[in-house]
DNA sequence: GATATACTGTGCGGTACCGTACCGTACCGT
DNA sequence: ACGGTACGGTACGGTACCGCACAGTATATC
């Protein structure tokens, strides 16, 4: 998927990569690499941010955390993405959590930075305005298929989602937390997962999920996951896979 | 809501009157009165538009429609908004659609005399963007809503979103139409209007739906409606009520 | 190797919503 | 006044998911 795996380059993130070069040599010493650990939170609902974050091997999700504790995700951001849209949408902060959901690595740059950049507005604002609609795309999907499938099709679009962004077929992640992400019960995805596993779609291990057969998965999965995929493909063109 | 019920002013729309008055100037000409009849399509998935649209009077749907024909609302456009963000996102089009769901009037401006406005970016573009990020909350809150909340929950929700758009306590819309706009069966809002008509809080009567009280309607809906109404009122801070 | 901990599987009653079918009733035009 | 149509109400079995309780099993700790 990522065409240097190991070389810990900042452009192996598919906005950072279609910066253009002008740009580029202005924020690549101010690049900041750092470390996203699960569980780690990019920023609380209502925080002001001091940086975006550009990740590149992490998987970070946009997640609603509910009064009384249970949260859904809205939205999931890798390689392709950036975390902290608010600071140049304008509003400074949103009502939502991101929380690092695959630990990596990522990239990040400070505020002003980014926002100078933006007041001297060319190609840098569209680039990630069009990636704005993309992830917008994505949590309208999010609410459509929360509304409209099974339990089964939406954990097929997640684990798709999530092998878009990583390297390999393995994706290691616990039951409750993939729980936590749907909205649903802990049990239901034991359930939905049981069922991948006798199929022979994928195999369940204590927290590692190794997928068998991708073809499957797609097969099995709503079109909300093409719906996105496309979009995200229309949008951001790149030079690679995705 | 609205200041002045009877002019058919453009600057009813809460955007439109929040841009610079150099700008205005350029653009009150240019801007043409439409109809808003029910059901009217303002723009299909996939189609690129050659207007935006500011509704004054009508309320528009953003919804998403099924490969085998069902559909779910994303998001909600009244006077506080404008229709056709993929016009200057940078993507020109979306996959969803948009669907007048309470007729009325508004205004429309080519694509091209925007586009000039975003270009030279100042004041309008930064409005846009925060009025984005407003309806981007409003769109992640209904993904969450969908997943866990019931549907008297939502149509509480559902009134009070449309009700804030429209002036008066009275809505005239059919229970079949509210089924389309909340992905549920017709029989499902028979049930929970009925429920609501039961309490007190609501009369309805083929197609014209009363608010009786608005307070109980609040205390009824999940905390997705504050949410919203309190991210617009931070975003878009405005000269009236909303 | 024993024990704790984290993770996964199972079972069971409850409920919210679905699909389908059908009937009642208000409003329409002629 | 009468039939048509659009809209709303009711009923009933089915199912997907929930809440809760608890049992099993792999990994970590010592």
């Amino acid at each position: 998927m990522k065409s240097t795996p190991s070389a810990d380059d900042a452009r192996q993130n598919q906005l950072l990569a279609q910066i253009p070069d002008a740009q580029w040599v202005e924020w690549k010493p101010l690049l900041e690499l750092v470390e996203l650990p699960l569980g780690h939170v990019l920023y609380e609902p209502g925080a002001r941010m001091s940086h975006v974050y550009f990740p590149t091997t992490a998987i970070v999700s946009l997640l609603y955390v509910m009064e009384n504790g249970s949260s859904a995700e809205i939205a999931v951001v890798g390689f392709e993405g950036l975390v902290g849209i608010s600071l140049y949408m304008g509003g400074h902060t949103t009502p939502s959590r991101a929380v690092v959901q695959s630990a990596g690595v990522g990239y990040r740059l400070r505020a002003n930075v980014l926002m100078q950049a933006f007041n001297r507005a060319g190609p840098v604002l569209h680039l990630l305005l069009r990636y704005t609609q993309a992830l917008i795309t994505q949590m309208s999907q999010t609410a459509v298929c929360n509304r409209l499938h099974t339990l089964d099709q939406q954990l097929c679009r997640w684990l798709l989602l999530s092998l878009d962004r990583l390297e390999g077929e393995t994706l290691r992640m616990t039951q409750e937390l993939i729980a936590n992400m749907l909205g649903v019960r802990r049990e239901g995805v034991t359930e939905a997962a049981g069922r991948l596993e006798k199929a022979g779609v994928i195999r369940y291990s204590r927290g590692v999920i190794t997928v068998l057969s991708r073809p499957d998965l797609e097969r099995r999965t709503c079109e909300c996951y093409a719906v996105v995929k496309h979009e995200y493909a229309r949008l951001l063109p790149s030079t690679t896979a995705m």
